[in-house]
DNA sequence: GAGCACTGC
């Protein structure tokens, strides 16, 4: 065996002779197996393409505090790393190796695996924390996976993260907002003049960032120290604080890339065209194809279905299946059954095949060019989902799902010269197109104060910022300094909800409906407990009705979820009422959580029994900056009181076409026209009353 | 008359 093991002489390396980066030659470790019960397993660990940086990534993990591993899907770098570290002794001295992952699903997938090789127990030596699960045992768990979500909230109670060892903030490309704190959280802790003094404390901490190649720079100029503002090397002891960066190659199969020549002016007539062509010409294995959202899957599926109709030749055997977060469990379950023989799957899907979901069998992808993304406008503080071009990482991690099982296609519906030279390289971070109170609230916890100077890896816009900071400070969340109010704004930042979820809790603990409160705080929390019911709208219209409130669609929510306890069969009742029962379930255990720490911060749990006015009142507690008048003499056009911007009630919501004169809304989504979601009638004279300080220079926009 | 995707003590 050939390993390196620390503190033994350094392995063989090329240089660049520059600052640290160091590119690894590719040289091919001797493959022995060992002579114990998982040598099969052995076998399969040592095939990864990992394995033969096995020996350099952990000469670079002792001796930088940063080390960058940029590499492809399928290098096995997720589930081999962290039992590199293991196998190294870095989990020794009742040490944690930490994982984390954008997605829960991710992290128990992984966990199970390297559970799996290691032939241990889940929970025991190998364990998992996500929202609501905890499968760790205290001073037994040396491999841990966590969402980094889940890291944020314990950075809270230990900011130094002591019982980390060595934490691997994985899939770092992808650049969520909770990435992004983390990753100048770390460096904060890692690097900053005050935590220097942690590092001697703390010598062993390091970091490893996974990440596409197209990001590997951003980060190393992110982690790289400021040459200026740091002793020179060697003067301190302990690692390098330049960044390492190596690369790993990964093991999907060649895809063979298709562009057109020239621009199409409708995508969804070509991704029709491309699919009859592929199975004309092609051999048989499954097409993939990336729209925007259900809208476009939709008219693609009518088209494909005149298509069989009119041409039977072209489109024999073809079996369209969309794809899209709003379908029931069981309607995504169709995606993995397998292929009839003679037949040709389309999966039809949005984004979430790009990383949420695998599929196999795929040979074909096809790539539209386009997806829904978020921006945030800090003027109106609305966000809303536009159709925008994809960016080249995301091409690429599209066009990589074709070779999953053996050589593929990809299908790209956009020139080569546009793709070379007009798509942008990376998406905008997450971070740059949101609203950032729940940011906000998250770093105030953790005691950093100067929000605006935070050394972020793609800082916010400052009116961003400030939007944020004006909002949690009309939610006396924060004080005149910017600093977390007592109790208020310190209970906020413990539940783990949207700030102004949090506030309407707390109010509602006076106005004596915390119970129904709590339950509305769980649905309001998740994207929406009904099912997306194609071409029975009028049914689900009908099933609504059952539960529909004349106070809108929070009350309605309470006549629900009451509906969903009482019945025998919830399963069966969910389907027959087009409701989600996937979350449902997900609303009870939120709502168990949140009972939790309401208890814990000292609210009483109080039912109001019938008294809905005390429930709107607590909404409005929360969301009085949502307030919206209609329009007189107008077909359902609203006013928002803050900005004078012209919404609707969105067609789904309880109060669509019913339009009060008075109500507040959780959200805009912003589409042909910005609609309200989740909208409550309430009395404008409550605003005043409950956001004196907001609203007393607006009473002549309120005239009521 | 309409909903990209994730996530959190």
């Amino acid at each position: 065996m050939a390993f390196w093991k620390p503190g033994t002489e350094k392995p063989r390396f090329e240089e660049d002779g520059e600052g640290g980066i160091v590119f690894m030659s590719n040289n091919l470790a001797s493959s022995s197996s060992s002579s114990y019960g998982y040598a099969n397993i052995e076998k399969q660990r040592q095939r990864l393409p990992v394995y033969k940086y096995r020996t350099e990534i952990l000469y670079l993990v002792e001796n930088h505090a940063t080390t960058i591993i940029v590499g492809e899907t399928g290098s096995g770098k997720t589930t081999q790393i962290p039992q590199y570290l293991k196998e190294a002794g870095w989990a020794e001295g009742g040490r944690v190796i930490a994982c984390t992952q954008p997605r829960r699903l991710a992290v128990q997938a992984v966990s199970a695996r390297v559970a799996e090789e290691m032939g241990v127990n889940l929970g025991e030596e190998v364990g998992y924390t996500i929202r609501f699960e905890d499968h760790t045992t205290s001073g037994v768990t040396k491999v841990k996976f966590l969402t980094d979500g889940v890291l944020i909230r314990e950075m809270m109670e230990d900011p130094l993260l002591t019982k980390y060892s060595v934490i691997m903030i994985d899939e770092a490309h992808e650049r969520s907002i909770s990435t992004d704190i983390l990753l100048g959280l770390l460096k904060k802790v890692s690097q900053s003049n005050i935590v220097l003094v942690i590092q001697r404390r703390r010598p062993e901490l390091r970091l490893i960032i996974s990440s596409a190649t197209i990001e590997a720079k951003t980060m190393f100029n992110f982690f790289n120290p400021s040459k200026k503002r740091h002793a020179p090397e060697g003067s301190a002891p302990g690692p390098k604080l330049e960044p390492a960066i190596l690369s790993v190659e990964g093991r999907g199969f060649s895809v063979k890339i298709h562009y057109v020549e020239e621009p199409v002016s409708d995508y969804i007539r070509s991704v029709v065209s491309t699919i009859l062509l592929i199975n004309e010409r092609e051999p048989p294995g499954d097409v993939l194809v990336f729209l925007t959202g259900q809208e476009d899957i939709e008219t693609a599926i009518k088209l494909l279905e005149e298509e069989a109709h009119s041409n039977q030749k072209n489109s024999s055997g073809l079996l369209p299946l969309p794809l899209y977060s709003g379908l029931s469990r069981s309607e995504q379950d169709l995606i993995f059954t397998p292929t009839p023989r003679g037949k040709r799957k389309v999966i039809l899907s949005t984004n979430i095949a790009e990383t949420s979901l695998t599929l196999e069998g795929v040979v074909y992808v096809i790539d539209s060019g386009f997806s829904k993304q978020k921006f945030y406008n800090p003027i109106s503080d609305i966000e809303s989902l536009v159709v925008a071009p994809i960016s080249k990482a995301s091409a690429r991690q599209r066009s990589g799902r074709a070779g999953r099982v053996r050589p593929g296609k990809c299908y790209r519906l956009y020139t080569e010269d546009y793709f070379l030279n007009q798509m942008p390289g990376e998406g905008i971070p997450e971070m740059q197109r949101s609203n950032l109170v729940s940011t906000v609230i998250q770093l105030k916890a953790l005691g950093i104060d100067n929000i605006l100077g935070f050394d972020w890896p793609a800082p916010p816009s400052p009116q961003a910022m400030i939007r944020a900071l004006e909002v949690l400070y009309s939610l006396q969340i924060l004080d005149d300094d910017a600093k977390l109010t007592s109790p208020t704004g310190f209970q906020v930042a413990e539940l783990p909800l949207d700030p102004m979820i949090s506030k309407m809790i707390l109010a509602s603990s006076e106005l004596g409906c915390s119970d129904e409160i709590i339950t509305i705080a769980a649905v309001l929390s998740i994207q929406s407990v009904w099912i997306i019911a194609r071409g029975v709208q009028k049914e689900q219209d009908e099933a609504k009705l059952r539960f529909a409130a004349a106070e809108g669609d929070h009350v309605t929510f309470l006549n629900v979820y009451k509906g969903f306890l009482d019945s025998k069969k919830p399963s069966q009742w969910c389907y027959k009422n087009f409701l989600n029962y996937q979350s449902m379930k997900k609303v009870v255990e939120i709502r168990d959580q949140l009972k939790r720490i309401a208890r814990r911060l000292g609210i009483t749990l109080k039912s109001c029994d019938r008294d809905m006015e005390a429930v709107r009142k607590a909404v409005t507690a929360g969301f009085f900056a949502n307030a919206c008048r209609l329009e007189p003499h107008s077909n359902g056009v609203y006013k928002t009181i803050r900005g004078s911007e012209e919404v609707y009630i969105h067609p789904s919501s309880v109060l669509f076409r019913v339009n009060p004169k008075w109500v507040v809304y959780q959200s805009i989504v912003s589409t042909e026209r910005q609609y309200m979601r989740n909208v409550v009638t309430i009395n404008p004279s409550w605003l005043t009353e409950v956001a004196p300080h907001f609203y007393q220079n607006r009473q002549n926009a309120m005239s009521f």
